[in-house]
DNA sequence: AAGTGGTCTAGACCACCTT
DNA sequence: AGGTGGTCTAGACCACTTA
């Protein structure tokens, strides 16, 4: 572990080091280096990342702005227990997120997103067929983000995106992203048939499962 | 302004300095002291608060989270507008979130639960003939917590609080809280008659109504 | 090219938990 | 009382902006 912080520092951009102490911080508690409960201390930290306190510090408030990690006054941080209670709060207030931003895009979307909307489905589906995972995590985001912008919430917007990623890492990490390609299809289709048909009873409908079958199938893949 | 730091030192707690900052900061953009837009310079922070950058950059950045200022990289943090718009996209985040939470709370609840709420609910009532607005806070937040708690959702729960203080200061700060007491207790009543007939429907609309009624009375006392 | 201001380092300080 | 480890200070460093 005597990797030194620089493994995340992408291109030629000029990142900060608490940022990047931060997400080597995320990578090494979500590939479980540092597990739930793990009491992360500074001096510790200090000698596996050659960095100073402030960086980490900072590091750290923001990783327990995301929920990642618990900071206690005095006391020290310590990894949040990733349980499947945890996970499935999070799936569903992402429901109920996601279901109202899709209801309020509707009220705003025209003819021309709908059709921005079927590109990006239809981009999904030949990445699907070449196995291009990379690509369909793309089109994926893509898709939804499409959609969510519509509704003008950004704050509804930034609460999504900040849980994204924690989501996406365990979803990799349970390595069951495989077996959904086929239903996702489907569900997006269901989508996009509710917005062309602006039906918002059928729109509400296909999301709130879309969601629900999601976090069904996250807590299925926990439980082994 | 050269009011030190103290001035939030409630009782015998110890506090970080950071947490004592933080709340300064807070009072001091909510009560517009820092105008939205404002830019933060630390320099300028160091020398009114008698502390040094260190409790201002943990403060910053936890004030980041809350969504009260925004942090640029190299470039620093400035106060964020707090326009209707902000305003409005959090009430329907709340409400979503809180319909949700009292639907699920609905599940759960034992006839002592219930007996409590008629309680805090005639606590409320006392304190408004006397118009107590401190008892009357603190009965309105014990009315939702013991609702919301359990729903047995610790991260919602978690994003209504954290947004909680910024609401209430905003309400204080366009002084009209005095005008909806009479609503307050009329919706209250409602919702707790829909939980005691153990009405889903019902309940949905009644506590729909009463966060869609809360955001309308805030944003038209912000049209002055 | 100089100035401004955010970022980082090193070390002192002090709260909290043991013995 | 001593040790551990989080918190704070002072100053160096360096990215970004203006002229």
């Amino acid at each position: 572990m005597k990797e030194f912080i620089n493994r995340v520092q992408q291109d030629g951009k000029v990142d900060t080091t608490y940022s990047k102490v931060r997400e080597c911080l995320r990578r090494d508690i979500l590939s479980n280096y540092f597990a739930p409960g793990t009491r992360l201390k500074i001096a510790e930290l200090i000698k596996l990342y050659n960095v100073s306190q402030m960086p980490i510090r900072e590091a750290l408030q923001q990783l327990q702005g995301e929920g990642l990690i618990i900071i206690e006054p005095h006391k020290g941080a310590y990894v949040r227990e990733l349980d499947e209670k945890f996970v499935s709060n999070i799936y569903d207030i992402r429901r109920i997120i996601e279901v109202f931003l899709t209801l309020e895009s509707l009220k705003k979307v025209t003819d021309r997103d709908i059709k921005k909307l079927f590109q990006t489905q239809k981009n999904y589906e030949k990445a699907s067929v070449k196995r291009d995972v990379e690509s369909m995590l793309k089109c994926n985001s893509q898709f939804h983000t499409t959609l969510y912008q519509l509704a003008d919430n950004d704050e509804a917007l930034h609460i999504i995106e900040k849980h994204s990623q924690l989501i996406n890492s365990l979803r990799l990490s349970y390595g069951f992203e495989g077996n959904r390609v086929e239903e996702v299809i489907v569900e997006h289709r269901e989508i996009l048939e509710a917005i062309s048909l602006r039906d918002e009873k059928l729109l509400e409908k296909a999301a709130t499962s879309h969601c629900l079958n999601a976090k069904a199938n996250l807590l299925a893949a926990m439980k082994n």
